[in-house]
DNA sequence: GTCTATAGGCGGATAGAC
DNA sequence: GTCTATCCGCCTATAGAC
């Protein structure tokens, strides 16, 4: 028998050539007729696949949203000390990154223009995440695991590194997925455990 | 003799409207009219004062990316060591931000709405900032006063840190600048320092 | 200097033929 | 399913009165 080939369905070309236009211009900066020029088809017919524009970026902003979050679920419950939490995160927010640049890079740049409402979930969504990830660090602190320096400073520290991984990593650069990982993880945990720590 | 009331010019009131509206809403979601809504006049009136919208965009990427090559021109002649360049490199950034954290932000969100013509001079002015930083932070490693790990992320961790440093500092979050300063600057050279220097 | 009026273009989205 | 045609609103920027 032949093997079937499961081509993408078309919904998904459009939302995979969105979120390029998204990542490369903005989304107030991609308009919907040169999302179906890259598409092959014309702005109309999109609309019998997706209902709106919004739709799009709803889709990706929570999608990985909520994939941030299954990283603090899976880590949370753990008898792991603190430090180690972080050390997991680290690496499960490396990963994603790599698997998934595109995505996250539109989540982190364009979730303003998401409608009000959904702005609205989306932001208590980050701040929830936040505050759990800043009671892990917190904690780390506490125990002495991670140096006495304020709580929120290490966590945008650590936040921030990682958010913007994708937004200079580029396969081009010669540095492996491992290497990324390796050194990332090494600046940020050993900027975060006190001096003297072997 | 009165005290002159040397008040803002009416250019600049514009400019600074313009700037936390672009920070809030980003530049595309920003229109005129709102922007003279808050000015406190009409659209058409503010065309008196700038020639486009384009403008005050234009204005603010440009003075920022200058004061970020200036931290590097007021280090780079000096004999300190590479480590002691990026401890002053960062401190010079963490202030820069605390003092004029609205154009840093909007500058470094925003900058993909330039016009071609002025996106391709930002980009490379960024490019050479970013290589001239890289060779600082590569001899450091030379040198072994940071560890031997890859340059690039060594520099994008530290610039990721430092660039969204904005987005997330807030006077509300009871920090001081002087811990902010010392706490960042503590994390980030510690990653970058080799483990057992004092 | 600031206004009213409007030009002229592009945006998202829909109606309805095929 | 995909098209053509089009609605209608909002945008930046200008013309010209006052």
């Amino acid at each position: 028998m032949a093997v079937k080939k499961t081509s993408k369905p078309k919904r998904d070309l459009i939302i995979d050539g969105a979120l390029k236009l998204f990542r490369a211009k903005g989304y107030d900066g991609t308009s919907m007729r040169e999302l179906a020029g890259t598409v092959g088809m014309d702005a109309a017919s999109m609309y019998y696949y997706i209902r709106s524009k919004d739709e799009i970026l709803e889709e990706v902003c929570f999608r990985i949203a909520n994939r941030y979050i299954a990283h603090l679920d899976s880590v949370e419950d753990d008898s792991l000390p603190g430090a180690e939490k972080v050390r997991t995160l680290i690496s499960l927010h490396v990963r994603l990154v790599l698997e998934d640049a595109t995505a996250v890079s539109v989540a982190n740049h364009e979730w303003r223009c998401l409608t009000k409402k959904k702005l609205t979930a989306y932001k208590a969504l980050r701040q929830k995440y936040e505050s759990r990830f800043a009671a892990i660090v917190g904690q780390a602190i506490q125990d002495g695991e991670f140096r006495a320096v304020n709580t929120d400073v290490a966590l945008y520290t650590l936040l921030s590194s990682l958010r913007w991984l994708e937004a200079w990593y580029k396969p081009e650069r010669n540095i492996g997925p491992e290497d990324l990982e390796r050194d990332v993880t090494t600046l940020l945990m050993r900027g975060l455990e006190p001096t003297g720590t072997v």
